[in-house]
DNA sequence: CTGAAAGCGCTTACAG
DNA sequence: CTGAAAGCGCTTACAG
């Protein structure tokens, strides 16, 4: 069934040439003249003469391919990544194999290792954990071109894309306060990793450890929230910190719930993820509270349909496929430049205003405020 | 920087044997003693060695690579279903170079054309268009194996897995119908390609043109709908035909107002899709009314979170990540076995009940009926 | 500008 | 069981 393909070897028999020149004409390197090129190219036609990547790669050391692990190409968020990688790889017309590592270490190391073998020449990778990560140190020594996405390694020098996850929670909660909002929640995943706790990040003055890059974004998010309130000299409290702990939106609405009906119940809820905002959706509909009347949203996640379904919810939109865009252009510049400083981004995300949060006028504001 | 990769010939020449010797053991083929085994292994150990697939590849003729071409990965359908098929991949051990045709089919000619470009050992799509696929015609004449997934083309006898998309249409309105609802209306996309008509499709009895399988989807789930309507023997009314035309979640919507807010507005919703069902539920929420006591929801989707969202409406949830599974298993056979006859599958999609469908009593039903 | 030869890193008959 | 040789389909110096 499948047809014995055609080699240089026969275009050149038929074109009356060497296989050099053949080879020359067809791979587009080396001097052939105009005659010579017609000839072999004619023959090359009429043959149907298609070249084989797999011996031009052993013999280039490049296969024109780049690598992708994410932690599951099923989530939206990795999904549309990958979009955007795969939209540049199509423009440089390079091939994508993609893994997944369910966000365990063992499994993005066999992917590491799966696209070593692959020979890509080069990898965009979003590490499961910011500081044991020996097996892209390994690459990264042996010499493969890599970028990290969303979250960077600890001591790992090379080329990464990341949100400002702390400088757009602190500008989305800075607005919030700015509108007169004196309890704002926060709802986040704040899983326990890495050794952090809420107690470590609320006891210096400004908040803030050294290390937050190398800790997941629910945390980072936490410490903009911080931060704002530190801008605004207002202290946070910490009872209105909804520290969820699994990635669940049935888990974060019974913790929405119960913050909601609380005696004091917030007057705003800034969410760190697309997850957490679900849950809190759900809970914002349970106990019947309207949005932005009780109640002013902010959520860090791009809602999408989400909003098409709940209006008047403010969001921090992630540009997610243009990470994936920029990282593979870094990826693409790396691989033709593999000495060159590695380059740090940090995408600000858009804060898009849909009217969620509501102007709350404080006593001073309407006694004695410019606008009373 | 790059560290000069060690060859079998290099590990030959440390344990004292022929390098067809050392590949004999490093590529598990042929035979080689027990004491020769080891000092191989031993060598190749020091030296670290790691067997270049790339050359393998090239002599065997196999790349343990499979590809895909779907339509856009970022949507949730395609995501779930590549992450079918990279679960089977990553347990054979084989690489998955994945590609997006964005439904147009000249993008979906570069697609085939890169993946045999890379010499991939079989590919899986979900093919644009049902008749003009002259790519993956030539593609499958040249001995490639194949799976289509979700679409079928006309006179391409390859292996392939769909949803039954009528059967269960069918199944799911006849629920609805046995229920005593009498007014169901239908929303779904309907685009006028490859000339079929609501019209056309409406005027045999039985409903069915031979050719359903060959058009998109929610054409199939129109001709289960009316079948379903035959079944019970009601007449379909063409006016609850909601043909939105673009696969738009706001049209639809508008659509959907519009049939809401009729003199004789439907009892119940049949919705072919997620985009639509997501219109459905803005339109049902913006006329104000209440699922399932106003209202009835059968939703073709899996809803997810959206069900999170608005609970009580019923589904026919499509396995999509199964389906990813079954065509990356059916590739995987056809790789071993390529002679054998294609295996045409049609998955049936579970019904998933959750209270939406309320019963109406028809006044046969009260006055007369077993129950009153 | 063109060709003969060597080589990329493996695997595959073929002798022994 | 082991080795010398040829070969997969290209590209790369090296002569001419």
């Amino acid at each position: 069934m499948r047809k014995a393909t055609t080699t240089i070897a026969d275009v050149a028999r038929k074109a009356n040439v060497s296989t050099a020149t053949a080879g020359r004409v067809l791979g587009n390197y080396g001097y052939a003249s105009e005659t010579v090129r017609k000839k072999v190219q004619k023959a090359a036609r009429e043959l149907g003469y298609r070249p084989n990547h797999l011996a031009r790669s052993l013999i280039r050391g490049e296969t024109r391919t780049i690598g992708v692990v994410v932690g599951d190409i099923q989530s939206p968020f990795y999904a549309r990544i990958i979009r955007g990688i795969s939209d540049v790889a199509r423009a440089s017309d390079m091939g994508l194999i993609i893994t997944n590592s369910d966000e365990a270490t063992d499994l993005e190391e066999q992917s590491v290792e799966l696209l070593m073998d692959k020979k890509v020449d080069g990898m965009i990778v979003s590490p499961c954990d910011t500081i044991n990560a020996a097996h892209l140190r390994a690459a990264h020594e042996a010499g493969i071109p890599m970028v990290l996405i969303d979250r960077r390694v600890k001591g790992l020098e090379v080329d990464s894309i990341s949100l400002d996850s702390v400088g757009s929670a602190r500008a989305g909660v800075g607005d919030l306060l700015r509108a007169g909002h004196r309890r704002i929640a926060l709802v986040a995943e704040l899983a326990g990793t890495g050794g952090m706790t809420i107690e470590r990040i609320m006891s210096s003055s400004p908040p803030g450890p050294p290390d937050i890059n190398y800790h997941y974004p629910s945390w980072q998010r936490l410490l903009g929230y911080l931060l704002a309130h530190h801008d605004a000299g207002i202290a946070p409290q910490s009872d209105l910190i909804c520290q969820v702990k699994s990635y669940s939106s049935k888990v974060a609405a019974k913790k929405a719930v119960e913050i909601l009906r609380s005696d004091t119940p917030p007057t705003a809820l800034f969410t760190a993820d697309g997850v957490m905002s679900a849950g809190v959706m759900a809970a914002v509909k349970e106990v019947g509270a309207r949005i932005p009347d009780d109640i002013s949203l902010l959520c860090f996640d791009d809602l999408d349909w989400m909003e098409f379904m709940v209006p008047g919810i403010d969001a921090i939109s992630q540009p997610r496929k243009q990470m994936g865009q920029m990282a593979a252009r870094l990826l693409m510049e790396r691989i033709a430049d593999p000495t060159s400083e590695p380059r740090v981004l940090d995408l600000v995300p858009r804060h898009v205003e849909r009217g969620s949060i509501r102007q709350i006028l404080t006593t001073e504001g309407v006694n004695g405020g410019p606008d009373a």
